[in-house]
DNA sequence: CCATCTCTTGAAAGCGCTTGCAATAGGCGC
DNA sequence: GCGCCTATTGCAAGCGCTTTCAAGAGATGG
């Protein structure tokens, strides 16, 4: 910096201003600052200014799952649209565990992130104070919650359950249940099936019917759910997942058995994951945009980079059905 | 840290010590500064330690895309890996282009990183020296060519292809195709079908069948090639799909058009991705070890940065046929 | 034309650590 | 018991930036 401050006739200070702050600096000046940047190749050391400055261009994201392609979109968005910015995402993996979660958020909060990105809205106390501590715009993104910590970002998982049941029932279905994986870790899944069995309950007056297995969601695991489902309630007609891989375990298990679909038994996923649209049949689904997370929450933070007076936001992305052969 | 210090009774030089190198402190001082660290809750700042060394406790490291779960998997194994030892993962994304890479290198290095991983062998000459003259590990993954930059895990792509070719010969297929997608983006994914090529060449003395449609791989994209294959081929009596989603996408098409598989179209896939397993008929692949390349990455640089004498090393992680009901 | 204000710029003081160097304290051989 | 060596420890000088504060230069108004 020394060297470009040099070349360009200023002090460093001024380099320091040309670089950050550009209005704090006169046209010409920073011209000549942007010049001697750009013929020494000069690459600021992102370690010394945070030290100074107290805050880096980092972002801290906390996701349960990376193998999840949900939260993979999601970050591949978000970072596209903050690295052109300078921005540098830090990456937490919480394999939906609290205790790691809290880990991850105090050592992503020793360096100074501009901002913290949490998925769902569950935290612990310690995690939640320290945040709240830190002083920086934090989203929780993929739920829509009350009470939000700072921003949110996200969309109803209670909705999409309804409205998979409701679906269901519109296809004339009346014997229907709701199958999930892992719905004690899974939030977000649980929220899903509640919402359907609010449905069930509103609109059949009947016990709703959620299966459940311990496992992670797979399609191994959608098949065998489903396996069970068919054993205790054979007249079952229509099926909602909790997700689209599971819906495709689901699916091939009923080739498997010959039971048609959708005539024999409709189905439903959630993800509009790549495979649904050339499914045979194609698989109905609820879409959640993904990216659109990444990017709103991408945005957003910019903006309040920008404008540091701007305050917390709640964006609800919504979701959407998209009904295909296999319902 | 000079709370740390006060309360331990030592230097703030000492407590340095005793949190990097605990042999360079006696066994009875490292003990109190630790429990002072535990009492008062200190986390040091790595913006800090990183302008002073010179060298921060992050691993940055590029991969081509995260939606594909090959590369989501070996960063979850990486980063669980790493995450212990107080090393963080700063994660970029190429999306398959070189001058991103490029982007990406320089600011990844702008952080001084105790290292860099790079997805692939194919790296742009600036890329190639910044690494060069950074002085730290660099290892490539995913690949197992010749003239490692430094160190280098990975497998043979070439012999994936070829062991698929052979295994559709061994179950009598004689008409066969390999169908990849962006193989022009995707060099390991083409690196695949010129092995398939060798074979069908050396075992046939046969001009190979290679179908490749521009866009990325998908089910549809698999689907829609196979449509075409057998516009042009209609006698194709077993097909190599450069990755279990395309070869999903084939098999839906099969079962579209009444094909039976195996009985009349052999399938097989790369990646043994969740569904493969179960899918109806359940679909032969051939398993790259996804975590497995993480965790020896991680060890690997682990292990060099404990020892910094350690030079750097090829490991051929290898990868398994799992033969199943589609061949 | 002078006093007052606003806008730019530079000087310099750190930010919180690491590490080279010097000092001190034991340990050991003779 | 003395001198030398090695193992520990502290001192202090930065690491490369950001930002506060003050000063200088124009602009503005009476």
């Amino acid at each position: 910096m020394a060297d470009v401050a040099l070349l360009a006739g200023v002090s460093t200070a001024t380099v320091s201003r040309a670089l950050r702050r550009a209005e704090a600096v006169s046209p010409q000046l920073r011209e000549r600052v942007l010049r001697a940047v750009d013929t020494l190749g000069y690459v600021p050391n992102p370690a010394a200014g945070g030290l100074a400055a107290a805050r880096t261009r980092t972002v801290g994201v906390i996701v349960p799952s990376l193998v999840n392609s949900f939260f993979a979109a999601t970050l591949d968005a978000m970072a596209e649209r903050l690295a052109p910015r300078g921005y540098q995402i830090m990456l937490g993996n919480s394999a939906y565990s609290q205790d790691a979660e809290d880990a991850l958020v105090n050592s992503l909060l020793s360096w100074s992130p501009a901002a913290i990105v949490l998925t769902g809205q569950a935290h612990s106390r310690a995690t939640l104070q320290r945040l709240l501590g830190a002083g920086i715009p934090v989203v929780e993104m993929w739920e829509l919650g009350e009470n939000p910590l700072d921003s949110l970002v996200g969309f109803s998982h209670r909705a999409v359950g309804r409205l998979a049941a409701r679906h269901l029932l519109d296809r004339g279905r009346r014997r229907i249940a709701f199958v999930g994986a892992a719905l004690d870790e899974d939030r977000r899944a649980a929220q899903r099936g509640a919402g359907f069995a609010e449905v069930v309950r509103e609109s059949l007056g009947a016990t709703p019917l959620i299966v459940s297995l311990p496992q992670r969601a797979s399609a191994a695991t959608g098949g065998r759910a489903l396996a069970d489902l068919l054993e205790r309630r054979p007249d079952v007609d229509g099926v909602a997942f909790s997700n689209d891989a599971m819906a495709l375990g689901g699916l091939f298990e009923c080739q498997r058995r010959g039971l048609r679909v959708p005539e024999r038994l409709a189905l439903i996923g959630f993800g509009d994951l790549d495979f649904a649209a050339w499914s045979a049949p194609a698989l109905s689904t609820i879409r959640p945009p993904r990216r659109e997370i990444g990017l709103a929450v991408a945005d957003h933070l910019l903006q309040r980079f920008d404008d540091p007076s701007a305050g917390p936001t709640t964006i609800d992305v919504g979701f959407e059905l998209v009904p295909r052969a296999s319902t």
